[in-house]
RNA sequence: CGGGACAUGGCCCAGUUGGUAAGGCGCCUGGUUUGGGACCAGGAGAUCGCAGGUUCGAGUCCUGCUGUCCCGACCA
């Protein structure tokens, strides 16, 4: 198994390289798809669990939807349209028949679609078009539905989980009665991925609202968490969108208030994705592997048995597997690794570079002692401790750890957030990474002008941001408060 | 979609003026080993990305295509 490239010399390289040695994932036969491996999904699907209960308890369901959408859908909502037209995968023909001239199946001509269908790259459309039907009364608002699907944007260029041409994710969308109600669930939702974010991925984010040109194509707001990668690099994590009555119109969806009038509902969707892989990823691993918070880890502590043959083989294995049984009986997630082909160094390797927090190692020497050899990944820390104590102690060991990485990862940020307030020191800043929370003077030309010039985006208007007034860091203009640009992935 | 590089067993890669593919990792068998990615011996595994062309002969030269990576454009 070779070395990972240094972050220092190529972070780039050495994502891509994570990714595929820790088999978390592979690039696919078909350009830009990837195939999700075991160890990988197992740690996205631990996302999804705890999401989904996150998502279940604030009073969403769980309904799905078909992958494909009608193309006519795409066509109904001006600015969604404008922006989903396309990167889009279309279905032409419904069947193949075998190559009259030679082996294989060619596409039937005689099969093709009256109407084309579209892979979805999102459901609102379809969404939309079937609550047409479900909502006739105030008495069926609010709609609170989350979908777990695939969508597909046929994207340029891609990078394993950061953008794929087909990925996982979540999709709610949620019809309200009154515009309030509205913006406050897609508010609501963007604290839920907060939260899910900090005290799960211990990852910190920035919470705000996206520009008018960087927000979603449909809606009259787009609420976003921004994190912050090893690299300076900002990555937009989760976003929440206030839709207004954008598709309740362009689908017809009225309701019937209890004054007996007929109104358009108000709408919300947010979503996140495969994407957060990505994150968690470049938000704590290090040149060693990847460094996974315990609460998402598949693997929270592994036992590596050390065998120097003999008879102490058996006592060790007595050992381990009381030791498996202990921490299982408290219900971590705990792997013993007996597999006898393998040497322990090997092993030891192994294990961080996929990101196990605990690794409980027991030789001879440690069956003899009464001793357990525990190393935890973020620091590289051993300890001897006394068997008996063992499993108190990785129980607070791991919420240790998830508290370490969440404040190393909230340290890095705070220092890599900085005020500018001249051309010289953004352009500066830019080069060193970060946050730079500046003025703007809020029109999209200026912001367009920043992004051709320096390639620098600005990620949002921090909901708890500095919003005293100033002067455009580029044109010197009236800025009505400060916010944060990044360079992003 | 533009500019560049590359494509050789599962993976990394050598291959000279064109002459029938070498090595490492991994895999299989046996043995010795085992407290930080073991060692020795033997073995299996390749229509050289695809399709044409030049040639007595193509991994090698030419054309087209496909894919991957890097730099742009794009990224809701």
């Amino acid at each position: 198994m070779a070395k990972l490239t240094p972050r220092d010399q190529d972070y780039s390289k050495w994502y891509n390289e994570i990714v595929v040695e820790a088999d978390l994932a592979q690039h696919s036969d078909v350009k830009g798809c990837m195939v999700i491996k075991p160890y990988g999904f197992a740690i996205w699907e631990r996302m999804k669990d705890v999401l989904d209960g996150m998502f279940k308890e604030t009073g969403h369901v769980n309904a799905y939807f078909p992958l494909f959408i009608p193309k006519s859908y795409l066509s109904k909502e001006a600015a969604h349209v404008e922006g989903f037209a396309k990167e889009c995968a279309v279905v032409t023909h419904y069947r193949l028949k075998n190559d009259p001239d030679g082996q294989g199946v060619v596409v039937d001509p005689d099969a093709k679609l009256e109407e084309e269908l579209i892979v979805r790259p999102t459901s609102e459309t379809i969404i939309w078009k079937t609550y047409k039907n479900w909502i006739q009364s105030y008495r069926d608002l609010p709609l609170l539905v989350n979908q777990w699907a695939n969508v597909v944007r046929w994207e340029m260029r891609t990078r394993l989980f950061l953008r794929t041409a087909e990925f996982l994710w979540q999709e709610g969308h949620t019809a309200h009665a009154t515009r309030e109600e509205a913006i406050a669930e897609a508010e609501k939702m963007l604290h839920v991925y907060a939260d899910f974010a900090e005290g799960w991925m211990a990852m910190p984010v920035v919470r705000g609202i996206k520009s008018e040109s960087e927000r979603f194509a449909g809606a009259d707001d787009t609420f976003c968490i921004e994190a912050l990668m090893q690299d300076g690099k900002a990555l937009q994590a989760g976003t929440s969108h206030f839709l207004g009555q954008n598709f309740a119109k362009a689908f017809d969806v009225t309701y019937a208030t209890k004054e007996g009038t007929q109104e358009h509902v108000w709408a919300t969707s947010w979503g996140v994705s495969t994407r957060l892989m990505g994150a968690l990823i470049m938000t704590h691993s290090d040149d060693k592997g990847l460094v996974l918070p315990p609460k998402l880890a598949p693997i929270e502590a592994v036992i590596v048995p050390i065998q120097k043959g003999g008879e102490a083989n058996e006592v060790v294995n007595g050992a381990c597997q009381k030791l498996h049984d202990d921490l299982k009986a408290v219900g971590l997630r705990v792997k013993l690794d007996d597999d006898d082909t393998k040497r322990s160094g090997w092993k030891f390797a192994e294990y961080e570079l996929k990101g196990v927090p605990v690794r409980l190692a027991i030789g001879p020497r440690d069956a003899e002692n009464g001793t357990v050899e525990v190393a935890r990944r973020d620091t590289g820390e051993k300890a001897f401790i006394p068997a008996d104590q063992i499993v108190a102690h990785v129980q607070g060991l791991l919420t240790e750890m998830q508290d370490a990485l969440f404040n190393a990862a909230k340290d890095r940020m705070t220092t890599s957030t900085r005020e500018v307030n001249t051309w010289e020191e953004f352009t500066a800043g830019l080069e060193e990474g970060g946050f730079l929370s500046a003025h703007w003077d809020g029109t999209a030309e200026t912001e367009e002008r920043i992004k051709k010039e320096t390639k620098a985006t600005i990620r949002c208007l921090p909901l708890d941001g500095d919003t005293t007034p100033g002067t455009c860091i580029r044109t010197g203009n009236p800025s009505a408060r400060r916010v944060l640009f990044a360079r992003a992935y």
